[in-house]
Order: C-alpha cells, then sequence, then structure tokens
RNA sequence: GCGGAUAUGAUCUAGUGGUUAUGAUAGUGGCUUCCCAAGCCACUUACCCGGGUUCAAAUCCCGGUAUCCGCACCA
C-alpha cells in the first residue's frame, strides 16, 4: 500500500513521541490516543493560544467543572433523549442491531419489535427484546444506591448549570461569555479516523450569552472588513464580516465576530488557508439544540473536508430546558431606560374563609386565585382537579396595586464556538508536513508555527569536544533560564541533529563551533530556509525571542 | 455494527510446515573532530492474542483484537 500523508505523518508522531496508540501492549482500543511528551507540549501551546484568543482578544471568562455528569443535567438537556438508540440483539448468532435500521421508514421501532415484526437478518430469529442503547459512557456516583451519571459528551453543559452564578459574576450584564477547556467522552460505535474521531477528546468550548434582541457584539465595528472564508454547500464565496451579515448568509454579528475569531485562531496555529472554510449546516443536520450553525472544516488528503470547530446558534434551548426541569431562576433582566408603574388588578384569597369551606381543596383554589391574572366574574367557577367548583365572591377580594417594573425577564441566547482540540492538533500536524528528496532519501520537516512548535531551539556542539561540549551546556542553560524550551544535542553528526530537530518541528538551532571559543558568537539554523546566521552570545536570547515571535 | 483485506523489532521488510527468523532504516555506546540523516566497529529490540491440526506452526484451520478499504453511524 502506498503511504500517504497521514500514514507518513503517524509514523513520525509515534516515532518521535507526539501521539501514541493508547493500551498498545494489551492491543489496544479504537478511539483511544496518548500524546507523547511532544504532543503533549503541542497541546498545551494551542490550548494556550485559545485561551489569548477568548479571554484577551475577546472577554470570556474561564471555569471548570466535573467530567463526570448528573443524569439529570443530560436529560434535561436532552442528551438522554437524543443520544439513545433502541437496539436488538440476537441470541443465537450475537450480532447486534439498532431497530431502525430493520423496520420500514415510519415505523415505530418499539411498536414493531413489540408485535414481532422484527427478525434478524443474518439468521431470521425474531426478536422480542429490544433495549436503548446510550452513546454516552454510563457511570454512578456512588455506590450502592448511587446516583446515575454519564461522562459529560460536552463541557457546554457544566457552563449552562452555572449560568446564574456567572451572569451574577458578569454583573448581570450581557453579552458575557464562558469558556471551558477540557474532556468530552462519546462512546462511538466504530471509531475510524484515527485520531480524528476519538471516545475520549479534548474539547474547547465558548458559550457567550446575548440578548435575543442584539445579537451584535462589541469588537465587531474592529473586524467588520475581514474576509471569512464561506461555503454554503454549493459555492464557495469570500465575504467580508459586514457583507455576509447585511445579507443575511450569516444570522448576525455574534455569530459573525466568532467565526472570523477562529478563522483567525485556526490560521495562527498553522492551519494552511488554502486548506479551510466554514461550512454551513442544512437544516436536517442541525442537532437537536441547534438553531444555525457553521461548521470550520479542515481539508486532509486522506479525509477530505473535517469539521474541527462548531459555532452554533443554540438560541434559548438549555437554559429554558434547565429552567424548566430544576425550577431555578435562570432568566436576564432587560432594564427599561426608565422604570414603569403599572397598576394592576390582583386577586387576594381569603383564606380564613376558604378553608373551612373547601378543606382539602383551597390549597389548590388559593393557587388558582392567585394565578389570575383578569377580574373574575361573578359567578367563579373554577376547574379544579377536573371538577367545577363555585367559589362565592366573600372568598376573595379584588385589590388595585401600583407595581413598579423596571425591565422585563427574559432567557438569553447562546453562541457556542466548539473546537475539538485533537483534531486541529492532527491538522496542525498535517498542514505542517512536509516530505522532500534529499540525496536519495526521504527528508521530512514539520513546519510548525515557532508559536506552537513544542521545542524551540536545538543547542548543539558542533563535534564533541569538550570545550565546545561545555559552552554549548552554558548556553542551553542560559536559554532555559530565559525560559526558552530547548534540546541538547550532541549524539551523531550536525546534519543528523539538524534533520531529528527538523523532523518534529523546532524552528531554529544554536550551533557552538572552534570560532564560538575565541569571539563568543554562535551560528542560529533557521529550520524552513536552513540558512545561518552568526549571533554574538549576549545578544543571542533577544534574538532567538525576536525570531520566535 | 455489516462485508472485504491485512497483522514479523521503533519503522519498512524476507521468510509457503523443520532457519540460530532475513535485510535495511532508526536508536544506544565507541572511533572519526566534522555545518546539513557521511564512514567504521559493537550492541539493543519482533513472529497481535487465544484455541486447534501436526512428531513439528511465523507459516494451515477456528475464534478474538487492532488497523486499512467500502456501507452504516458521527448529537
Amino acid at each position: 500500500m502506498p503511504q500517504d500523508v497521514y500514514n507518513k505523518l503517524m509514523m513520525l508522531a509515534k516515532r518521535r513521541g507526539f501521539i501514541y496508540p493508547s493500551f498498545e501492549i494489551y492491543g489496544g482500543v479504537a478511539g483511544f490516543y496518548d500524546y507523547g511528551p511532544l504532543g503533549s507540549q503541542l497541546k498545551h501551546n494551542i490550548e494556550t493560544i485559545w485561551r489569548q484568543f477568548y479571554l484577551l482578544k475577546d472577554s470570556c471568562v474561564e471555569i471548570h467543572t466535573p467530567t463526570i455528569t448528573l443524569y439529570e443535567v443530560l436529560k434535561a438537556s436532552g442528551h438522554v433523549e437524543e443520544f439513545t438508540d433502541l437496539t436488538v440483539e440476537c441470541n443465537k448468532c450475537k450480532h447486534a442491531f439498532k431497530v431502525e435500521d430493520l423496520v420500514k421508514a415510519g415505523v415505530s421501532a418499539e411498536e414493531a419489535v413489540q408485535n414481532g415484526d422484527v427478525s434478524c437478518p443474518d439468521c431470521g430469529t425474531t426478536f422480542t427484546e429490544a433495549h436503548p442503547v446510550n452513546l454516552m459512557f454510563s457511570t454512578y456516583i456512588g455506590i450502592g444506591t448511587g446516583r446515575p451519571a454519564f461522562l459529560r459528551p460536552e463541557t457546554a453543559q457544566g457552563i449552562f448549570t452555572n449560568f446564574h452564578l456567572l451572569y451574577r459574576y458578569c454583573r448581570e450584564k450581557l453579552p458575557f461569555g464562558v469558556i471551558q477547556v477540557g474532556k468530552g467522552f462519546r462512546n462511538e460505535i466504530s471509531p475510524r479516523q484515527g485520531t480524528l474521531r476519538q471516545r475520549e477528546f479534548a474539547m474547547a468550548e465558548a458559550e457567550v450569552f446575548f440578548d435575543p434582541e442584539n445579537k451584535n457584539h462589541r469588537n465587531f465595528p474592529d473586524v467588520k472588513d475581514k474576509i471569512l472564508y464561506l461555503f454554503d454547500n454549493e459555492k464557495e464565496m469570500k465575504l467580508s464580516l459586514k457583507d455576509a451579515v447585511d445579507q443575511g448568509v450569516i444570522n448576525n454579528q455574534a455569530l459573525a465576530y466568532y467565526m472570523y475569531l477562529t478563522q483567525d485562531f485556526l490560521l495562527t496555529v498553522g492551519i494552511n488557508p488554502k486548506k479551510f472554510r466554514f461550512r454551513k449546516h442544512g437544516g436536517d443536520e442541525l442537532a437537536h439544540y441547534a438553531r444555525e450553525c457553521w461548521d470550520a472544516e479542515l481539508l486532509s488528503e486522506r479525509f477530505g473536508w473535517v469539521e474541527c470547530v462548531g459555532i452554533a446558534d443554540r438560541s434559548a434551548y438549555d437554559l429554558t430546558a434547565h429552567i424548566d426541569a430544576s425550577h431555578v431562576d435562570m432568566y436576564a433582566l432587560r432594564k427599561f431606560p426608565t422604570p414603569k408603574e403599572i397598576t394592576v388588578k390582583k386577586v387576594l384569597p381569603n383564606m380564613g374563609k376558604l378553608g373551612p369551606l373547601f378543606k382539602r381543596k383551597a390549597g389548590a383554589i388559593q393557587k388558582a386565585l392567585e394565578a389570575m391574572t383578569t377580574v373574575p366574574k361573578h359567578p367563579l367557577i373554577l376547574t379544579i382537579d377536573g371538577q367545577k367548583i363555585s367559589v362565592p365572591s366573600e372568598c376573595y377580594e379584588v385589590v388595585e396595586t401600583i407595581e413598579k417594573q423596571v425591565g422585563e425577564r427574559f432567557v438569553p441566547h447562546v453562541i457556542e464556538p466548539s473546537y475539538g482540540i485533537d483534531r486541529i492538533i492532527y491538522f496542525v500536524l498535517e498542514h505542517s508536513f512536509e516530505e522532500i528528496q534529499k540525496k536519495d532519501e526521504e527528508y521530512r520537516v514539520l513546519h510548525l508555527d515557532p508559536r506552537v512548535a513544542p521545542l524551540k531551539v536545538g543547542v548543539f556542539p558542533l563535534i564533541s569536544d569538550e570545550r565546545l561540549v561545555e559552552q554549548a551546556m552554558d548556553i542551553d542553560r542560559l536559554l532555559r533560564d530565559a525560559l526558552l524550551t530547548t534540546f541538547y544535542d550532541e549524539g551523531g553528526t550536525i546534519g543528523r541533529r539538524y534533520a531529528r530537530m527538523d523532523e518534529v518541528g523546532t524552528p531554529l538551532c544554536v550551533t557552538v563551533d572552534h570560532q564560538s571559543l575565541e569571539d563568543l558568537t554562535v551560528t542560529v539554523r533557521d529550520r524552513d530556509s536552513t540558512e545561518q546566521d552568526r549571533v554574538p552570545v549576549d545578544t543571542l536570547i533577544a534574538y532567538l525571542k525576536k525570531r520566535l515571535g
């Protein structure tokens, strides 16, 4: 089989300590990968830049919530329902199927099984028992009568369940954004595509809360003329943010702004602009919670266009769901320019009369009366528990009060940029990978941006002469004290050591040679051009930091 | 999950029932004192797992696992 970029890259990644298949000594498990020493640093650098974008360029705040998530949270959010498939298992041949796949379109899966209409396509045995299978990892908190829980399929719910606290933290002003960087878990039926579909994966999400009547963004004017790379499933187009919003291609400023932030981020960490686009979701592929969604897609030589970031308008879906389920006040307040005074008529129940008259039903009647928004007619007939009850007028009185309203309550809308970090890491590697022929040999270079490169500077003595070694080690120490991640290497020929650094994407190499002993200068070699500068040691740190950006 | 293919050191690979399991690359130590994977010497590392057939299995058969290619799934 000819080796494609994916194969070559994954071999390099394993050999050089970026990515390893997990549990390999026990045969490995699909959908799990370890990050080695260099992969961990690369991931760390990418996440650090991501935080700079969301905490500094934008003004989000960061939180951390548990990966183990209570059943009730995901029940309320719709994940328990939407994530479940009814499945059957054949007792005879042990094959498992989704019932949906075995019945005709439009037929209820549950009914079909109950009626004995579903049989095994492999051996013909009729299925009598179906059980729901959820694509989330489930567990219990505590033992015995522990509370059911799942490993979270997204970090977002941890933000939604804290909304009321965060709203207060942000001084009860919209919009505000909250980020979380962490792990998510999905028990994929059959993960393929290597590291692109993992069962445990790193994600970085932002939930930005807006007043639904104003989805403008404060930074929008600064970037309105920047160009977005868009694809509407038919043609690719380049539009400025302003034009995209004005023409209705993108629904609102907030979506457009976070799309630009995403584009800027991806290009900063080293994604090839020619292998990047935004694609709008069609109505049939929208998630259960989403209203409009744009994916940032990256082009892989093997896998084609792959979704790496989703930017969704989740509207009020999640907060509404949690308000309904938990009854916690997660409303925001839209203040009026000046408070309004409204005369309202209220029905005040007279419990002294109601109690003796209706006994047990008095409580329900009290609630019904208090909930009334119009002045009751005589005689007042209420329907309590399906029973019509006539309430005499002495049981309540109608009072007129003046209520002061400072604003109106509403459920905020949320714009969610959600990043698959592992996918981005893969693409940063694939897009920076280059293989060239050098003297009949394949020579591999990772053109990583200096900001994401796990190692910044290689430090070598030209030869293993004691005096050169000593000076090289001193320089290595000097650079580390200046917070530069270095790699000291004195093994093998100088060419081999340069090659090793090129293969892991180290942007610069410092070499100590005989001249260095005389005039305290070193050579600095550039990864991409292989050109060398001779630099005095006393200005080396400033020189390197400038070159590294 | 279905169908097909594949599985030998870190990587690529030879090996068609009996080998001390082939070679190369990489790695490590040394020599060389050298600016782009040079050379020389030495060394480390492998038959995916479990059953079966056979006097004898890396090799044949069955099952599992993983990977790859289609299909399905991918909130």
